[in-house]
DNA sequence: CGATGGCGTGTACGTCGTATCGATCGAGAT
DNA sequence: ATCTCGATCGATACGACGTACACGCCATCG
């Protein structure tokens, strides 16, 4: 679907390929190089935060380094690794909880660190691809690992604890998403929050509310109270997680707090 | 972000813009016009099934429908709309689950089957912008529309029985896309299910392990046992927040079988 | 001091989304 | 029966993108 090939890369000529990460990894062979992953990863994660992803462009992060077009693919093979070292770059800004919280606790905040740093890069959304969405880089992994800490010692077996880690971290970052899809839509068609948001999703929602197929989304629509309370929904449906997790927790025949 | 027009369409020049599922519902004019809506969605969804979200260009579908590539944009707006078009179509293929199975039942039913449906379009993962991820399509808006049915008169204030509802549907979403990454991500480097796989992500994920960083994920990976049974991760996680909405039920002193 | 090899440059190709304008043809009015 | 008009589709073209490729530069090391 999209290739991968490898980047070319300091150290000789080795036949295996190598992961991005262990060529991160290593460290600035010379002090006065002027590009390496991190700096192309800042420059690319400021442009990113400050114009959306549309506007991360080979053309235009080269310009943004001082540099040649091509220059950066002596570092990243194409333009999805480039957007892996940006997912792992944002995710080290994500403090992780104290184990010693509680299992509870602990997860209820990875989540709702997760729904910030989402909210914080709105990007991020829409890298679905690769890597990006799967942890498997260095920062995402730190998180799962924590995950995996805090439940650790509680009677799981490993399938489970992994599960449930997996479960939280997909529905924060599922509602994150939600959550950031609506606002740009918003953004979009610039309605502030005021009246056309509290009568709906106006304007594109209004027809099909008026095809009369969606009775109780249209009594919801009108009926509700909080419903540009985006983190009062997502704390809503984290709790129903967490107290399955508890459930399952207590049939074990354990118990923590 | 993405700035949306509205496609020139048959009925005069009015000026206010026309959603464009209003536009969809709007007949024919003409019996002998080559292209519709549902002709274009179609030829796109089947393209993307067979090869990925890549394959769908406009001249693509242009060939695929034997006309002009400009001709599509008589009913769409550009390429963002055709997306909408495509996700709202399958969207169109979910059976509802009856009401009267009860709503632990249907709403377990409503997820199993999203997350079928994103088996069977994988290419629904990668669209994550505009309405495509809201359920602001008419056929996405049904699937809700049927949750809150499943929810209704047990004693759920409507914000609560749409944020349940939304979290059942993210959560869905979201394990099915990661199962869908992983599944890419696999055939990407062709392993088989074998041994690579059971060895955990080898080879990018080998390197990471190395390091040591990922002491209880690596434990993870050589102690479980259902690793590759990504259904059964996903039931696990959807109990765990249909306990947590049965717990919420139970409180709000309703039961329901 | 000469060679080596990594680093960044310059140029160019193919493909994409889509703006614009012109040709065509069926239906409704006369 | 003819005229006319607008809906429909075709042809052409433009700018931007990702990236392949081959070349100059320069610090380092023998």
């Amino acid at each position: 679907m999209s290739p991968r090939k490898e980047a070319a890369r300091p150290g000789g000529a080795e036949e295996r390929p190598v992961s991005l990460w262990e060529r991160v990894a290593r460290p600035a062979p010379a002090a006065r190089v002027a590009l390496t992953p991190e700096r192309i990863a800042v420059a690319a994660v400021a442009v990113a935060d400050a114009e959306g992803l549309d506007a991360i462009t080979m053309r235009r992060l080269a310009a943004e380094l001082g540099v040649a077009p091509m220059a950066a693919y002596r570092y990243v093979s194409g333009k999805s690794e480039l957007l892996d070292l940006m997912v792992d770059l944002v995710h080290g800004e994500l403090e992780l909880p104290e184990v010693e919280l509680g299992w509870r606790e602990a997860l209820r905040l990875l989540a709702l660190r997760n729904r910030e740093l989402l909210l914080d890069h709105p990007w991020l959304v829409r890298i679905a691809g690769g890597e990006g969405a799967l942890a498997l880089t260095p920062n995402r992994l730190a998180i799962t690992e924590r995950g995996l800490a805090v439940l650790d010692g509680l009677g799981l077996d490993a399938d489970t604890a992994l599960a449930i880690t997996r479960s939280v971290a997909t529905y924060a970052r599922g509602m994150a998403g939600n959550e950031i899809l609506l606002r740009e839509l918003m953004a979009e068609q610039n309605w502030g929050s005021g009246e056309e948001l509290r009568s709906g999703l106006a304007p594109q929602m209004t027809y099909l509310m008026s095809t009369g197929r969606y009775p109780l989304y249209n009594r919801s629509l009108l009926t509700q109270r909080r419903k540009d309370d985006a983190l009062w929904q997502f704390e809503l449906g984290l709790e129903l997680l967490l107290d399955g997790v508890a459930a399952r927790l207590a049939g074990a025949g354990f118990q923590d707090g």
